[in-house]
DNA sequence: CCGATTGTGAAAGGTTTGTGAACGCCGCCA
DNA sequence: TGGCGGCGTTCACAAACCTTTCACAATCGG
């Protein structure tokens, strides 16, 4: 269990610091979701004491495209709340919770991040990538990436046939306080189609006037 | 809300069939996961009766590939029965539920099945347009359009039946500030009438003196 | 049958992307 | 410490591609 979990708000209520402690969980309160940098297993976040922040502060994980489950913690009297706001959490426990409901959703929360969104390899047809390795091949031969070709490349492989526009792509790339001309993103871009070979480098098509996609260019979905 | 829910199992506790009615979901109750056939927005499953059985058919879901949310109802005292089934389940409800608390996770379940695994498309007859990869095709054939042509079918083809002024497209397409003539619809929907081809030509109708409107008018046929 | 409205073809002008090259930063190694 | 090489970024220019416009033909409605 080496990620922490994400916890909001800052401090948290006692009785969910209590379970999270004797689930052994490694686990962290933040105020905001400016400050949350790197790996997380996911995120607690309790509602009641503050609705808006709550929901203000999954809006933002959303936003910073942080891809982590969040579970609720929130009271029967505000499942009206809930409506219309279903892309914010992954799942809820009303409270006052039940100890043993709480650890088992958060089980199946853990359990989720540590399958789901993390695929050790990313394949699309001749293209392998190894995420845990920062190995590249296509056809089996090695590609010689490096680190922002091959950030840039797992980021589209990894929503084949999606059109990111070059914004979007240095926000999630490069980063979301990324200051820099978009252009850049061309460049990396024709780099990558030179070093996948002529043969592959229609593996990412240009989109015009909206940005790149990766794969799926001629086929439906 | 056309494609069903699967329920089991059959016939399902009262109270559930009493929740599902009332929510006017559609739903079929089964009693064995042989049966079904076709799509499914997700599965509800009562554990309490016989977890065997209904483990089991969590467990012939997943086997065949049904890649479908699954909502677990099950009393606290059998808890511990869902460690290590991780992947058997999406979402557990505790029994005796709350009306309320089953109803937003149903609600909840079914939004991840319309997002989840559903590209967002915008469809109409034999049109389909791919928001996310910008991508359209004419009974599966793929058109090649162009970033103004692909945003103004896209638009002329969220409102089927509705007529558009020359005016109002260039403001609600090319931009509330666009300053240029009428005329330029005329050629984009040009364009698009003739890749569309001659067979589908006629989607796209003109409404003299008024403007351009997409697909039948209502009473037509 | 006439005037208003829309379809058509082509060409000009503008925008977007590809390309080659250069710059500066940083770590490495002599 | 100082030179070197890899990397990310930026720039200028060229090429490719769209968009818009115009003149004219065709069509519609009254």
């Amino acid at each position: 269990m080496t990620e922490p979990l994400l916890v909001f708000p800052d401090p948290p209520p006692p009785e969910l610091v209590r379970t999270l402690d004797l689930g052994g969980y490694n686990w962290k309160g933040v105020g905001s979701a400016q400050e949350p940098e790197g790996r997380w297993l996911g995120a607690v976040v309790a509602v009641d004491e503050n609705p808006e922040d709550a929901f203000g502060f999954c809006r933002s994980l959303n936003r910073r495209g942080l891809d982590i489950p969040v579970l609720l913690l929130i009271s029967g009297a505000r499942l009206d709340e809930l409506e219309m706001r279903d892309d914010l959490y992954t799942d809820f426990c009303l409270t006052p919770f039940h100890q043993r409901e709480l650890e088992a959703r958060l089980a199946h929360l853990v359990w989720r991040s540590g399958t789901a969104l993390r695929p050790e390899l990313i394949e699309y047809g001749p293209l392998v990538l190894n995420v845990e390795t920062y190995q590249a091949t296509i056809t089996g031969r090695p590609l010689d990436l490096t680190y922002m070709e091959y950030e840039l490349l797992k980021f589209l492989a990894s929503s084949p046939g999606k059109v990111f526009t070059r914004e979007t792509l240095l926000s999630r790339v490069w980063g979301y306080d990324y200051f820099g001309g978009a252009r850049t993103v061309d460049v990396h871009v024709r780099r990558l189609r030179a070093k996948l070979g002529e043969e592959h480098a229609g593996l990412i098509t240009t989109v015009r006037s909206v940005g790149y996609r990766f794969g799926l260019s001629r086929w439906e979905r």
